[in-house]
DNA sequence: GAGGGTCAAGTCCGT
DNA sequence: ACGGACTTGACCCTC
């Protein structure tokens, strides 16, 4: 049983502010990279990812250090920053920049399997596997592909690709776009490489594919449960770890241990509602809430009657805690359970 | 150093 | 038709 904190280390109570930043991912622009000569273009590259192969390390070194149960962790996409783009990509190939990516993502992947922190990648909202086939599309396509492709390296180069799921790890996306239909998205994942297709995993959202939606896939690839975008795009269902649905969602995994997503709405857009119940939809949009404020995340696990929710689906699947509070909430919220 | 405009990409929703 | 939101605010220029 995991519960998992995402991309981004918040300094805990107490400890050094400056230490926490330098344990994060950092990106760049193409308009500023473009800026640059050749020569300082490869320099701010490597300067960067070397800051990030350090950070990923250290933010490793922090999760091993928790409890066994909060010991995972989603990776940023921007350990190498801007990889995908034509721009970067000369430089990318460059042995200077190559060799330290080589030996810092394998001394990571070392460090997470021997204190059995698991990893998981989130592209962006640009990748959609689910998209047309027509002209106009196609660049998306490939351009989603080669997202794909780029985390799958990074898994790579960490030890955990090759076979299914090795290590637990997994490369989670969303749908894409609801017109083509769930079928494009299966006629599309077929064109991964033969690691990607062992890596990628396929999560409900709120608006174009929701659970059901995505249950003729599980014979093809993992399906994550989000348990906050369900309750968006079922009008209010809080789902129950037993429910029947979840029998295919749990099959679709073949043996590893499931993934699934927990957040909740912003406290501040129902300061009155109680701490220790569970909000209900139809009740915050007749209140006048609209479903885009409810989708925010908020800081904290806030909700105790939620969290419970939440705890009874650890029964069947890892958490990944999408809180803005980051590890802080996750931690917060293996405690309040008392699981740490 | 603080403030504010800008940021590669697709899709959906509200105006 | 267009701006904003989303994974997530960070980056980067100007003053």
């Amino acid at each position: 049983m995991r519960i998992a904190w995402c991309c981004k280390w918040l300094p805990p109570e107490g400890t050094d502010a400056a230490e926490a930043t330098a344990m994060n991912l950092r990106g760049t622009t193409v308009t500023a990279l473009m800026r640059l000569s050749p020569a300082a273009a490869a320099a701010r590259l490597l300067a960067l990812v070397c800051a990030n192969l350090d950070a990923l390390q250290a933010q490793i070194a922090a999760t091993m250090a928790r409890p066994v149960v909060e010991r995972a962790m989603r990776i940023g996409s921007e350990v190498l920053p801007l990889y995908t783009h034509p721009i970067a990509r000369p430089h990318y190939a460059q042995p200077s920049l190559r060799a330290p990516i080589e030996r810092g993502l394998a001394a990571a992947g070392r460090l997470a399997r021997a204190a059995g922190v698991r990893l998981s990648m989130h592209p962006g909202q640009f990748t959609v596997l689910a998209t047309k086939l027509a002209t106009k599309s196609e660049s998306a396509l490939s351009g989603t592909i080669e997202e794909i492709e780029y985390h799958t390296e990074v898994m790579r180069l960490l030890g955990h690709a090759g076979g299914w799921h090795p290590h637990g790890a997994h490369i989670n996306v969303h749908a894409g776009a609801k017109a083509p239909g769930i079928e494009v998205f299966r006629t599309n994942f077929v064109l991964l490489s033969e690691d990607a297709r062992g890596l990628l995993t396929v999560e409900n959202d709120e608006v174009s594919y929701g659970l059901g939606d995505l249950l003729p896939l599980a014979d093809a690839l993992p399906i994550v449960l989000d348990l906050h975008h369900h309750w968006l795009h079922s009008e209010g269902e809080h789902i129950a770890p037993d429910d029947r649905r979840l029998d295919q969602v749990r099959s679709s995994w073949r043996g590893v241990r499931p993934v699934a997503h927990i957040s909740t709405s912003r406290r501040e857009l129902m300061p009155h509602w109680p701490e220790d119940r569970l909000p209900d939809l139809a009740a915050l949009l007749a209140a006048g809430l609209k479903v885009r404020d409810l989708r925010a995340h908020s800081d904290r696990m806030w909700n105790r009657a939620v969290n419970n929710w939440a705890a009874a689906h650890l029964a069947w699947a890892d958490l990944e805690i999408e809180a803005k509070g980051k590890n802080l909430a996750s931690a917060e919220f293996a405690a309040s359970l008392g699981l740490a």
